[in-house]
DNA sequence: GCCTTAACTTTGCCCCACAAAGTTCTTTTA
DNA sequence: TAAAAGAACTTTGTGGGGCAAAGTTAAGGC
């Protein structure tokens, strides 16, 4: 068990960063205002998560004008979508754990 | 996926929570000291969190003496057993969606 | 009579999540 | 052309909480 806990990726070890790596890895591309609303966060806490995977490498930010307004968009990288499995594969086993005393 | 995050339980949403719950829902009563051992914790940490957990009913206390030593077990309650129950289904709720796009 | 063990509690630090407000750039709108 | 507004942050400040370490209490062993 400790080994299992241990094995959680502090990075994704909070729900906000669950929910963007979650949003991030199933969507090419997402929208900050898009993450903004589906995550119900303030610019700053948004900013500061999105900052912190960023800087793990673990997303990565396109910039671009989408007819004269600017527009960010956030992705996953290949190194974020490892490490997010290897984190989900953690998760999984310890459900699975802790599922084996249900009464189903 | 906003609703799905905002499910989550605040009070199992720490690794070490969800360590101490994923003992105690498959196990009766445990020893605090197997507890300490089996999630590697210190004894001010690990008392903080039995006792953020106590305190929203989740476990319970059992004291005894075996032999002549003080011996205390924790266990966790029918309340406790239903709201981890929903948090995992939530968990795993989060998962489905977050493996979606996985390639294998 | 001291040392140890169990099981805490207390103390104090430090980091971090978060909200709110300020910032920059640009586009609408009046 | 000035003002407002939106995108996307950054800065600032506060509060909470995780954590380790040390202190505490009560009992037992030696």
């Amino acid at each position: 068990m400790k080994d299992f806990i241990t094995q959680l990726n502090p990075a994704f070890d909070h729900r906000n960063r669950l929910g963007i790596m979650s949003i991030l890895v199933v969507n090419d591309w997402v929208e900050y205002n898009t993450l903004k609303e589906l995550l119900n966060l303030t610019d700053g806490n948004l900013a500061s998560h999105l900052k912190a995977l960023e800087s793990s490498e673990y997303i990565r930010v396109h910039k671009q004008f989408v007819g004269r307004k600017p527009q960010t968009t956030y992705g996953v990288t290949d190194k974020g979508k490892e490490a997010f499995k290897a984190h989900l594969d953690t998760l999984e086993a310890i459900l699975t754990i802790a599922r084996e005393g249900e009464d189903s």
